[in-house]
DNA sequence: GTGTTTGCAAAGTGTTTGCAATTTA
DNA sequence: TAAATTGCAAACACTTTGCAAACAC
């Protein structure tokens, strides 16, 4: 029942994926991992630091985004063609996007079952399976 | 095995969409379906036309996308987050996204088998389920 | 000290918008 | 001729980049 994330696992990630520990990463990555399955765009993050008083520049927070992102830390989840979101839980799960709202809601792995997946073309490697579940009102 | 459009049937289409059949419509919405299950992106069409030496405004191009897309002549493929995809097959099926070549190709909808989908959150109603399946090198 | 990272402002990219001129019905 | 559509250029939203100052080791 430890859910909670101390000070120096956020360290080893930063270290392990040879990043080094700024203030500005330690604390993105706190506002990203803390809790989990965080689905938030760079302008959503960057506010969210502003609010905590954190100092960091909107182009620091597109840059640790991508950085995280390479990392494996973060997977980036293409549902907008306007603006980028990032997910938090690099786990095999899938998502509901609400077009009213823009907002993306986990659907876990075994919430959806395909049976049945095509190779991929010639010469290509599947790299990722996407289902995104679009929902809006009825 | 008539696969053939006539000009008559691109007319239709457009005015049981209510949208008047101007020079640059019927020009576009020939590039479009003339030839079945195209990917296109709004640059790409634009340039199309031009190759073709139809005088038709970048503005004009989007605009038209996107009464195509309402009037369900197109489907928009959300893939990537830099530019929008319109897809000129809006039966049910899916993508692979090619994400060296940025290049879609469809997945019928027989080839893959979602046994089990979630149900929408409450007062929500499901629209639309997107299956893309990302492949690089390998 | 040396190389990395940051912040700023400027530049970039794809897309939308305001409006006068043109076209359609 | 009334209403819809077009094209242009300007505006926009989001993202990236160049570079000097600040920071980590």
């Amino acid at each position: 029942m430890d859910t909670v994330r101390p000070f120096s696992q956020v360290l080893d990630r930063l270290r392990s994926a040879g990043l080094r520990p700024t203030r500005q990463r330690m604390a993105l990555a706190k506002l990203l991992f803390d809790e989990g399955g965080r689905h938030i765009t760079a302008e959503m993050l960057h506010a969210e630091a502003q609010a905590e008083s954190i100092r960091v520049s909107l182009a620091t927070v597109y840059n640790t985004l991508h950085q995280f992102t390479q990392a494996g830390l973060l997977r980036e989840i293409v549902v907008d063609s306007q603006r980028s979101y990032f997910d938090s839980n690099t786990t095999r799960h899938h998502h509901f996007f609400n077009e009213q709202t823009n907002e993306l809601a986990d659907i876990p792995d075994e919430m959806i079952d395909i049976a049945k997946v095509p190779s991929a073309p010639a010469g290509m490697k599947i790299k990722q399976v996407d289902v995104i579940i679009r929902v809006g009102n009825l």
